[in-house]
DNA sequence: AATTTTGTCAACCGCGGAATT
DNA sequence: GAATTCCGCGGTTGACAAAAT
């Protein structure tokens, strides 16, 4: 499929946005609302690509958006909706009101990742390291790059497979941000874990959609 | 104090898929 | 049905700051 590119790269900027560029983005989506971002940043005044300009209002000046560190709940909660939807990050945003897909992947790669190897459990498959693999893959090239700027001596793990009879048939039911408190993770018959919210019920995986 | 290493996160790139022509 | 356009996503990069040497 030849595709042009999404804008003309020769009159653009990159880079940092500066102070008056995000006013008038911000200027520009109140009045005429989002969307339409290819024509956006000529209705707007700006020289810069659609794709950037869609990217620095989800990511950053949304005004819902919720900055700052994240909770403890909001951990338990990436954790959990990662061990069902692997490296969905929209999907994971969508359950997390404020939060982006892109802040969540780096909060993932940067924290999350480590504070789960370090309790000996493989980010990738949620389950105990078990075996030392040298064969190569396995995700987080964002934090695998980091540290692979130090000494070359990473162990890598096992990858295992995730339990094979999950329905990964999934659609989007309601947030679940009033749920988030008593999340607690129980391990499956198959030996995967699925989500148990308070004492009553699960999260139905065939009602996540996969889009 | 200078240099190197490591951590963080905003932004970019390229692709897939839906919508449109 | 094929070609094209646009949007949204996930992976990756690069700039900057902080910590370590």
């Amino acid at each position: 499929m030849g595709r042009s590119p999404c804008c003309e790269k020769a009159h653009t900027n990159k880079g940092a946005w500066t102070k008056e560029e995000d006013e008038r983005l911000i200027s520009h989506i109140r009045s005429h609302g989002e969307g339409a971002w290819r024509s956006l940043p000529q209705a707007a005044g700006l020289l810069r690509c659609g794709k950037s300009c869609r990217l620095r209002w989800i990511n950053y000046l949304r005004p819902d958006l919720k900055r700052g560190n994240f909770t403890h709940d909001e951990d338990d909660l990436i954790i959990n909706l990662h061990s069902l939807l692997g490296n969905k990050w929209s999907l994971i945003a969508g359950r997390l009101p404020g939060r982006t897909d892109n802040e969540i992947k780096n909060y993932w790669n940067t924290h999350i990742r480590r504070k789960l190897l370090n309790r000996g459990i493989d980010p990738a498959t949620h389950r105990p390291i078990s075996a030392v693999d040298f064969s190569g893959g396995g995700g987080g090239a964002a934090a695998e790059k980091r540290s692979s700027r130090g000494k070359g001596d990473r162990v890598k793990v096992a990858r295992l497979p995730r339990c094979p009879d999950l329905n990964l048939e999934l659609c989007i039911s309601a947030p679940l941000e009033e749920m988030q408190h008593d999340l607690l993770v129980e391990e499956s018959n198959c030996g995967g874990e699925f989500l148990r919210l308070g004492s009553s019920f699960l999260i139905d995986y065939r009602r996540l959609e996969m889009k």
